[in-house]
RNA sequence: GGGCGAUUAGCUCAGUUGGUUAGAGUGCAGCGUUGACAUCGCUGAGGUCGUAGGUUCGAAUCCUUCAUCGCCCA
């Protein structure tokens, strides 16, 4: 029989070393990227989140791709297919602002596409205007920029071992994706599900884009009630409450509430704005508040969404003052819509504010309010303006509130469908449960359709064209959609069928749509991308639906809602079984990390101290859902249980028969442990099948611990490594191997690295080796148990322990030598005890033991 | 204002369907080791389980109230 030699055993662990040697070498295998579809096994597919490209990778992504390896390994070493695909989302404004800021351009759809677009960069680095590119060597240079960042965040996540297949690595604006973007759109198009129209909608000045309802978010900011007098075209007055007055000449209506009694005799009569002199409507309505303000308010073109609600209901008129560049626009009172009781005056008053952005034009109408030259009584300006604090609309990306406008935009109609997405998230299982509560709320607090145009660049055209009529108008309500042949198309640089390029912007021509989607439109359909949809019909099919999302609680309304849409839309299906939902990291804190609060915590730094087994560990700890503060303690305890194992191995492996039989387990010690442990895996395989890989992580540890290292190996430490026994020798020898072997397995979801170096020490030379994740995942030992007391290891455990203590007690060495120990038990055990008495002995380390039956409830032992 | 979650030891968190004296890790203090272990072992201190009610023979656990924190949405 050959032995394992020592000198294959380092001294020291040393992670930095290991782990890069670790990940080439799976990278040289391309171990993880070879999923195939024709297989036999059971495909296990997950739908990744893609990483927005121009950000940046901080611990929290570590955090959550961690815990979807997590599950990936473990289900691979089930015997399953693993489709794990990755994306970067590279699409959008984000890296649009980045490529601006970095190549000195400015996109213009106008532009032609040249070849050499980098030559033309370098020639006009000098000035200092940006350059004018067209779309498509815009998307070119996004390109060039975000390869770079992706080659960076790949980098961090192989680091981190992450078992990607990167045969399956996309980006958002491949053809494949725009391709199937643009498919997306025609499929809905021919379905009915979108639309577009000329309608009020959210519309962020800054970007100069329309957004959608999932990209807002509501903000305090502080304002100030304006309260302005108004009179009624039959002589009384009234005082109304606004935090706009800058939208003042955009006035086409007041509301008051029908049951206020101050103002219940205005309803009906007609106002006049102070300083424009127009004429409006008194109308009533309940959705007034009467502790708001003064109770009685303006309705405008357009204030927000309950103006636009009363524009509707009360067929109001239209006043467009503002422009898409948040300034306002130029009117002439007196002509049709804007007719004055006095237009000389409203026209010279407007031209005050004309030209002005909404904040100049505030500072500017309120002056004139409060100028008594402009009336002829008092001033219309009433009080002082009263400070508040109210919540204000900003796209999440801008400094500027929203406006809404009216433009044209294309939307997916999904009001109409609110149940329908509800009960496909039912179809759902969400981990944790409660989770599918906010893609409830979400989905039943909706209130526009999903706007997906936006007047952007780097995005996804839309496939469309428009034809002109003989005066060159466009007909907006017969686009020309593009073959699915032909995809993915530019509209603006390609022709739709039956025209030619010297048609376009003629009479009787056609126009391209010069929108781009919402990038969300792409992003939506991860799992069409990564699954070829309609490219390769038997690999879509699959894969999908999938059978995990993973991904944070702060994108369900927007990626995992518009997921369920898309998939609901095109195959009336659930995009995937489960959800699985990290929670965030946080600072120690428990602030969320954020870059304007300065406290993102890089992982580079952490993972080349602590080693990425260390912090893959931390991020195990974790449970589904629940939010965890960055706490460099539990780092150190994964490195220390890193080293732990390194060692356990080392002994275990150091010196032992290369090879081993189970049938040679016979001592009854040995056959208890294994008992043990099999409840233990089976506790662990379980909670690992409900995604509970943290629970799975702590009955691992526990039995690793406090089985494992702390006892069963100091028990047999004596029979199987210094003397020799004969049978009770071979039968530790292997009982430690095999459990040792199933230790390293059932580690190495979670700590590849190190479990994959052990591995190699063992199998590296053999002919059949292959890495460990590739390795079945333990299956319950299968021995004769019948006549052992699986609780054997539990005796001993507590004979030992009690031996230890009273070595303390009276102040010897646990290593010392001793004559004779006695073990005081009840009788109950002591028959037990006899089986393993000769362990206690050895691991004792005494000469003599004896056992003494007593009515006492713990084990005690007394030493001579 | 509506919804969701949390509140247990200094810190981070377990606590399964209600059931003896509420646990772990970490940290702290003391002692002993350091021949698999930049380790390990033993011992100790430390908790009115957020508050107030209720159900029950029995509540950290179930119900209600309130408070605080976080998140989602208006």
């Amino acid at each position: 029989m050959s032995y394992i030699k020592e000198d294959i055993f380092p001294k020291n662990y040393k992670h930095l070393d290991v782990e890069k040697k670790i990940v080439q070498e799976w990278e040289k295998e391309n171990l993880y990227s070879n999923f195939n579809p024709n297989t036999k096994k059971k495909i296990f597919s997950v739908d990744t989140p893609p990483p927005t490209a121009s950000g940046y990778l901080h611990i929290g992504h570590v955090f959550s791709y961690s815990h979807q390896d997590f599950i990936v390994r473990f289900k691979r070493m089930m015997g399953e297919e693993i489709f794990y695909p990755m994306g970067w989302d590279d699409n959008g404004l984000p890296t649009e602002r980045r490529v601006q800021d970095y190549f000195n351009v400015k996109c213009d759809p106008e532009e032609k596409s040249v070849d050499n677009i980098l030559d033309k960069i370098n020639q006009n680095k000098k000035s200092s205007s940006a350059l004018k590119v067209s779309r498509n060597n815009f998307i070119e240079l996004c390109h060039i920029v975000t390869t770079e960042d992706e080659k960076v965040f790949k980098e961090l996540f192989m680091k981190i071992a992450l078992s990607v297949d990167w045969n399956h690595e996309y980006t958002t604006i491949q053809d494949l994706p725009r391709e199937l973007a643009q498919k997306s759109f025609i499929d809905l198009y021919e379905k009915g599900f979108v639309y577009n129209t000329d309608s009020p909608s959210l519309w962020d000045p800054e970007f100069q884009t329309a957004v959608a309802q999932a990209e807002i978010e509501d903000r305090d900011m502080p304002g100030a009630f304006h309260d302005i007098r108004f009179d009624t075209d039959s002589g009384e007055s009234f005082i109304i409450s606004t935090t706009r007055p800058e939208l003042l000449a955009a006035c086409v209506g007041v509301a008051a509430h029908p049951e206020d009694k101050r103002f219940k005799h205005l309803i009906g009569k007609n106002a006049v704005t102070p300083l424009f002199g127009i004429k409006v409507p008194i109308f009533g309505s309940e959705l007034v508040d009467m502790e708001k303000g003064t109770g009685i308010l303006m309705v405008c073109t357009f204030g927000d969404n309950v103006d636009v609600q009363w524009w509707q209901e009360n067929n109001l008129d239209t006043r467009i003052i503002v422009n898409k560049y948040g300034r306002l626009n130029e009117v002439i009172f007196g002509d049709k819509g804007w007719e004055s009781k006095n237009p000389e005056k409203a026209n010279s008053n407007y031209s005050r504010i004309f030209g002005k952005n909404l904040k100049q034009a505030k500072k500017e109408i309120v002056e004139m309010l409060s100028n008594k030259d402009n009336f002829e009584d008092d001033p219309a300006l009433v009080g002082e303006p009263k400070e508040i604090t109210h919540s204000v609309r900003f796209y999440e990306r801008s400094k500027t509130p929203l406006e809404i406008l009216s433009t044209r935009q294309w939307f997916v109609k999904l009001m109409d469908k609110k149940q329908m997405l509800i009960d496909k998230s039912n179809e759902i299982d969400w981990h944790p449960d409660f989770m599918r509560k906010r893609f409830e709320n979400w989905t039943e607090n909706l209130q526009l359709d999903w706007c997906i145009s936006r007047q952007r660049f780097f995005g996804v055209p839309f496939p469309v064209w428009y034809k002109l009529d003989k005066s060159s108008k466009p007909d907006y309500d017969n686009p020309i959609v593009a073959e699915i042949s032909d995809l993915p198309v530019d509209p603006t640089e390609d022709t739709p069928p039956g025209y030619s390029e010297g048609d376009r912007g003629k009479p009787n021509g056609f126009i391209g749509e010069k929108d781009v989607f919402d990038t969300w439109f792409t992003s939506s359909l991860t799992p069409q991308i990564g699954g070829k949809w309609d490219k390769e019909s038997n690999f879509f099919n699959k894969v999908f639906p999938y059978d995990i999302r993973p991904q944070s609680h702060e994108i369900i309304r927007t990626w995992a809602f518009y997921t369920v849409v898309k998939s609901a839309l095109h195959h009336n299906e659930i995009p995937w079984k489960n959800v699985i939902i990290s929670g965030w990291v946080l600072d120690p804190d428990r602030k969320k990390m954020s870059k304007s609060k300065g406290n993102v915590v890089v992982p580079n730094d952490l993972i080349d101290t602590y080693g990425a087994d260390a912090v893959r560990y931390w991020a195990a700890n974790a449970r589904l859902g629940s939010d965890t503060a960055n706490d460099e303690q539990i780092f150190k305890v994964g490195k220390k249980l890193v080293v732990k194992l390194f060692n356990a191995s080392k002994f275990v492996l150091n010196g032992a028969p290369e090879s081993f039989d189970t049938k040679n387990i016979t001592e009854p010690l040995d056959l208890s442990t294994i008992y043990i442990f099999n409840e233990y895996l089976d506790q662990i395989t379980k909670n690992f099948e409900k995604f509970q890989f943290s629970d799975a992580l702590n009955n691992l540890e526990d039995f690793f611990w406090n089985y494992f290292t702390d006892n069963y190996i100091e028990l047999v430490k004596n029979r199987s490594k210094f003397n020799d026994y004969g049978q009770r020798t071979v039968s530790g020898q292997t009982a430690l191997r095999l459990i040792l072997e199933n230790l390293l397995k059932l580690f190495a979801p979670f700590i590849p690295m190190i479990t994959e170096e052990i591995w190699g020490w063992l199998y590296r030379n053999n002919n059949s080796y292959k890495s460990i994740h590739f390795e079945k995942w333990p299956e319950k030992i299968k021995l004769d148990f019948k006549d052992i007391n699986s609780q054997l290891l539990d005796i001993a455990r507590e004979a030992i322990g009690a031996v230890r203590k009273e070595k303390t007690n009276i102040g010897v060495s646990l290593g010392a030598e001793v004559d004779k120990v006695t073990l005081i038990v009840n009788k109950e055990i002591k028959n037990s005890l006899n089986y393993v008495i000769d362990d206690i002995k050895d691991a004792s380390r005494a000469q003599k033991i004896v056992i003494k039956a007593d009515s006492v409830e713990a084990i005690r032992a007394s030493i001579d």
